[in-house]
DNA sequence: CACGGTATTCTATTTCATTAGAATGCGAAT
DNA sequence: ATTCGCATTCTAATGAAATAGAATACCGTG
């Protein structure tokens, strides 16, 4: 046996998400741009694994000017609650202040970011958000 | 090309890890009897990712009573710095606090919790502008 | 309309992850 | 000592991930 799809992102498709978050729907250019000021890559590559996350249902597609014009499926929002929920139920047994003390411990925070954390645990939930963004 | 070897535990190696992180050094059934709460998998099994493990330096071995005795190599703290960094990195533009933000907002703290991390945020104090590690 | 550049599709390779059977070894129990 | 149970090693199959060359298709420009 090997393994089963995820239908988690792999690393390579998360960047690839990443730069689809920052940009919006865009082409092939932009992504294959935002790739390589990391590394280098082949745009077929991209474009294999733009294949891919289509059919896993990671991006959606729509007729552009020259090709087709890319975008995420996943909000950032998603893919992050996904990511971290599995990191806070395998890591920290559930406990998601775990996962903070850690950041504040680890030394990941700086003092600007402490006070606007400070701010954020008072405001409690201001509920209906936006829908998001970028 | 194909992928490079990630340093990094795969999910299925996180499960083992956890596993040790909670029972300390132990023999390979304990593993087993772990990982079978969750899901049905044969000894072999354990025992070959037991093996991709120790030359990945994720586990060490020692000569134990019937076999050899397992153990994590890195802590549960180690694991968790690499593996928040790269969702801070790759989500979150690298600002943790963007990542406590996404928290806070996601419900995902209970009041409990929000005391717990408002008295952590005060009695660190702001300390040494240590380099940034990681 | 031929040309240059880019996008897409097709095909192929390599390595990793996951899974487990077979064989072997070894200590304990009967 | 023979069997039982478990650990380890060896071998291997299968599919996913990552990578890219070749071929093809489609623009707009001159």
């Amino acid at each position: 046996m090997a393994r089963r799809a995820s239908k988690q992102p792999t690393d390579g498709e998360l960047e690839i998400l990443k730069i689809l978050w920052e940009s919006g729907p865009t082409e092939l250019k932009t992504i294959r741009d935002g790739l390589r000021q990391e590394r280098i890559v082949a745009t077929t590559t991209i474009a294999t694994m733009l294949g891919v996350m289509l059919e896993k249902g990671l991006v959606r597609r729509t007729n552009g000017p020259r090709g087709y014009r890319w975008s995420a499926v996943m909000s950032r929002k998603t893919a992050a609650r996904s990511m971290l929920g599995k990191i806070v139920d395998r890591m920290f047994d559930g406990s998601a202040s775990l996962l903070v003390a850690h950041l504040i411990e680890d030394g990941k925070l700086t003092d600007a970011e402490r006070k606007k954390i400070e701010s954020m645990l008072h405001v409690k939930k201001p509920s209906k958000p936006k829908a998001e963004t970028r």
